[in-house]
DNA sequence: CTGTAATTGATAATCATTTTCATTTAGCGC
DNA sequence: GCGCTAAATGAAAATGATTATCAATTACAG
């Protein structure tokens, strides 16, 4: 299960946030896209209904969340990064280079792998990325002519 | 064995790119980095020696150099990415979030990951990024008060 | 209902990257 | 070696993303 408006409405509060309509605009813009959004993104969306709300908002509100690990970050794919909302576990991602849609997944273990680089690198190791980029079956259908190979 | 300044010029030319001497020094800079560089840090460590080359002609450079898979680009860490001569062979990296050391692995094989997660998504899945992020042995020797967890 | 600290919006500042365009030059053919 | 041409360069300005500043507003604890 992904998070939803209201779990993070409530992570925020518990973590001492306050509860903003800005913020609740914002987080809904995110929860209401399949694909992940750019700041820029979400600031387009939110534009026609709540002109009042500016990019510096989305930032900031982007910040909070990504601090409580409520959205996470694409880093594939364009220049700057772009967000979804996170499911609770760790997990990782899968990204169409055409039409940006996120394939969350779970499931495999890099603990292995992650003790084997501590042993043989002496490091101390805290987090890792894992994303893989294709194209979903949508645009490989509809491909034929088009070439979006970044 | 990474690649060196000699089979980097070599590889410019046989794919017919003009080999400068700015683009020497550039490769150069990155080549005698035990660490990864962005634009920026090459530009500062060439500027010394040789004040002519703009920071438009690294960013030139790194182009051609991304493009031939001659370099590798973190994305961890910072907010820009940052370059290292690559291996030629599919590697992985794991990053020293406090000085930036890198190390490269290879040998951890997604190709089963990347089958299954095909078969369910229906994807057609290109690439993959995957890098650790951690404390290498001396940063964790010197920290004991210092705190850069970004 | 009130007070206060957190949040907001507008503007400007900063930083990374790209574009433009006139000038220079690597490396080909001779 | 010598000249030619397409490719590369440098300077400056344009663009795009992100962050800082600060006065005005507001959520929410008491």
């Amino acid at each position: 299960m992904k998070h939803t408006e209201k779990t993070i409405v409530a992570a925020l509060r518990r973590n001492g946030y306050k509860v903003t309509p800005q913020r609740r605009v914002v987080i809904q813009a995110i929860a209401d896209s399949e694909d992940p959004l750019t700041p820029a993104d979400i600031h387009d969306r939110i534009h026609q209904d709540h002109p009042g709300i500016g990019l510096v908002t989305v930032y900031r509100t982007l910040e909070v969340l990504i601090a409580l690990n409520l959205v996470c970050e694409l880093h594939t794919g364009t220049n700057c990064p772009s967000y979804t909302l996170s499911i609770p576990q760790h997990h990782h991602h899968l990204v169409c280079s055409d039409c940006g849609k996120v394939v969350d997944f779970t499931g495999h273990n890099l603990a292995e792998l992650e003790e084997r680089l501590a042993r043989e690198s002496g490091f101390r190791i805290d987090d890792h990325i894992l994303e893989f980029t294709g194209h979903c079956r949508t645009c490989q259908e509809m491909s034929g002519t088009a070439s979006t190979t970044r």
